[in-house]
DNA sequence: TCAATATACTTACTTAGGTAAGTATTATGA
DNA sequence: TCATAATACTTACCTAAGTAAGTATATTGA
């Protein structure tokens, strides 16, 4: 990575899943298996495949990570009415922290975003989502 | 995750990876291997703790990613003159290659960037660069 | 001087994510 | 109907990066 713009992107990225992971430890979690967690509570029981497209992730990266939230306790995988799927939802033990836990890490990301006004950070949002893929050129957009 | 920024940041961080990977795969490259390339290039030899001081990451990420670069015969490691350091330089091999590599990455970037003007490009930055650590609150930037 | 400490790097183990290929189930079309 | 294709998920293998602990060399201070 040597623009600047992705080499900066590609650290706090990272210094973002740091500190999460900080907040987390208290609660033998991880960023990755946090994501899906929190999905689970915005979204109710889900299959997988409608969490990997919401987090935008390839599928065996959801299988692995729910196989380690099953084994701790804080997810359930059902057989669907399609056999094929499987419905995902959280145990009691979750439902019962899951609250706390977004809590504690939405003051950890206002703190790190405590340098930037409400309008920066809309700013930045916008300017983020002005990134494509190299594959969608500017001619592309027009097939919008 | 679930601030949207953060989310978006990790996304973006991943797509570059990718499309990146997707430019270095004709040469038997990833991105990190690049990224340390791209160190040694701009820089000339350097001591480990010197690379990954610059790329921001943890020794051992740098220890493994140099094995590899070793191996495929892209990167060398020399004793220094304190025998603890090593001292890593390209091989003739990269040389040779280095510049057309930065100029075939260079434009991938340049495409995902096209939907933002220079200045938009700035702004991001700027507003990339005021996300802290939570453990430098506002208190602690006083004492800079 | 030389024992204690610090430094540079490595090793082992873990999470996170990607691709490719495999399995089981469902949907489709001749 | 039933062989073929598509879908949902899993498995195996790879890169990337972190922490903790280990090794070898260099530095420091009593």
């Amino acid at each position: 990575m040597e623009n600047l713009l992705f080499h900066e992107i590609h650290q706090k990225s990272r210094l973002a899943i740091k500190e999460v992971n900080e907040v987390l430890k208290e609660y033998n979690l991880y960023s990755a298996q946090w994501s899906i967690l929190f999905c689970l509570k915005q979204f109710g029981p889900m299959t997988q495949k409608e969490i990997w497209q919401y987090l935008n992730v390839e599928a065996p990266t959801v299988t692995r990570t729910l196989s380690k939230l099953e084994e701790s306790g804080w997810a359930e995988r059902n057989e669907g009415a399609d056999k094929r799927q499987r419905i995902v939802c959280l145990t009691a033990k979750a439902e019962s922290k899951v609250a706390e836990i977004e809590e504690r890490v939405t003051m950890l990301e206002e703190d790190m975003l405590s340098g930037l006004s409400q309008d920066e950070q809309q700013q930045l949002m916008g300017l983020l989502k002005k990134i494509q893929s190299a594959a969608r050129t500017e001619k592309d957009v027009e097939n919008d």
